[in-house]
DNA sequence: CGCCAGATTGACACGGCTCAAGCGGTGTGG
DNA sequence: CCACACCGCTTGAGCCGTGTCAATCTGGCG
């Protein structure tokens, strides 16, 4: 298939215990079900589906529930990049709250489902039950952080330590999102992709892949990443997940990380209590 | 100097007209006037001054009102890499509204001033003026879009098209805040924190601003840059403005601004509507 | 005057890029 | 069912941008 179709059926509705949305912690049960209930209209996107052109004018948030997706720049003399990877559970463009119109792309990488939720849906939402509000709000800090280290890992990594950490980080967010099988996880990516993500070349990583299966650290095959050494792989790199901000999560998704990975003592702000007023549209 | 000193006196709030907080956009006039009567606690601080110690607890808001700080990450091996270069007008850690510690940490570059805003104080005046906290809010993503340009650059320019557009962006916000002259700007940073801003060596940075100098288009001189050939420089590095959200900042504050930088047509989403709980501390 | 941090420059090494060829799986049309 | 095309993976050879190391220079300051 080459477009997308809009089904509004099985599942009518997006179920967050199903995907595990990262911004569990901070709902509480009624609005957990609000949000769900919100995400009823789905489209089944297919690998290389354009979810959003570059520049182009947007009006609804998408979450992305099922398969992956990247967000990328085009620069002036045709070299890409790709500021963000998105699995399921993620939010794709929550800039869209605030602004009429970014200045990336987005595409899907596999076959896919993405929740759609119109503008004026969300602040609706946001009227009703606060706390999503507050919630979206989180998730942009955290994304903050996500690209502060993505950003220190590419400035200061070397292409080893670098290719790891992503690995590391990838086995972490797809096991909160239960899309990983101990240490192993589908990875929809090429070598190309991979390369965008982290300011390399796509035959440059392929070296870097091979050092990693050589040390025995990693494997890959039929699209599908296995971890073989933990402790091996996050000591080569010095992968700490703090910066994933795990406490944002609501416990019950925490669980069955690696080893080093829970999210110790640090605290997400919460309990709402004041009021103040939201922009629509 | 070597510490701080906290004063409330001359002068005893912070001016907004005066700063001109880039979130002025958002802001109704009572709002503006209750964001800067908030701010009236200000600590002078010297260059090297630690303003947050990496991993440290925070409890505060803190706002640059003068001088330049960093905000940095040290890795395992002892490298550093700064994650965000804060000018006068810019907030340090939006992240502290919604979680107990960052990690990372941020220092003075200069002497300068900040104002320091107690959680609860902020959380009061969301409650009492809404669309601070929507302000605030937009400045979360307007920092990501920062972040996702650096990484950008990091990943995909030369070393001479980085330190380009990072001149580029600086003369834009500088102007923004009125701190820069014409094409001319002070710049307290050393080529070594240059460098663990784009995640290159100090040696190098040296002989790309050497090749920039030659080239005609900037010089440096007593920690001044200035820009001698803007169309030429930013056609170099293919300097966009629009990753800065431009649109965020209130028209008054959007004057001279170097050609090619307008806020074109791109909308902010404004008028506060709906209302909803933000959490306290 | 001596000291020191930062800027500058040179010589050299190396990680990662470029170019190019070959390989394997998979989908497709004859 | 085969032949072919295509895409992504793999590997090699050589180059170049950037890092490393180290020395010198400069201006500010006690």
């Amino acid at each position: 298939m080459t477009g997308s179709a809009v089904s509004t059926d099985t599942p009518n509705c997006l179920k967050l215990s199903a995907t595990r949305l990262w911004i569990s912690a901070d709902l509480d049960a009624a609005s957990r079900t609000a949000l769900e209930r919100a995400c009823s209209t789905f489209r089944e996107v297919s690998a290389g589906t354009e979810l959003l052109g570059s520049d182009a004018h947007a009006d609804a948030l998408h979450v992305l529930v099922d398969g992956w997706a990247v967000r990328y720049k085009i620069m002036e003399q045709g070299a890409r990049f790709i500021s963000a990877l998105l699995v399921p559970g993620d939010i794709c463009n929550l800039d869209v709250l605030r602004f009429d119109r970014g200045d990336y792309g987005m595409t899907m990488v596999s076959d896919g489902r993405v929740a759609v939720l119109p503008r004026a849906r969300v602040n609706a939402l946001f009227a009703s039950h606060s706390p999503v509000a507050v919630a979206l709000w989180s998730l942009g800090l955290v994304e903050n952080s996500m690209l502060m280290e993505r950003m220190t890992s590419i400035a200061r990594r070397s292409a080893m330590h670098c290719v790891a950490h992503l690995l590391c980080e990838l086995l972490v967010r797809l096991r909160v999102v239960g899309k990983a099988e101990g240490n192993s996880f589908e990875f929809p990516l090429t070598q190309e992709l991979v390369a965008d993500a982290l300011g390399m070349t796509a035959v440059h990583v392929n070296r870097t892949m091979r050092s990693l299966r050589a040390m025995g650290l990693v494997s890959v095959q039929n699209r599908r990443v296995t971890i073989h050494d933990w402790a091996g792989l996050s000591m080569l790199c010095g992968f700490r997940a703090e910066y994933l901000r795990l406490e944002t999560i609501a416990e019950e998704y925490v669980r069955e990380l690696p080893p080093g990975t829970a999210s110790s003592e640090k605290r997400l702000l919460r309990n709402p209590v004041e009021r103040f007023s939201i922009p629509s549209l």
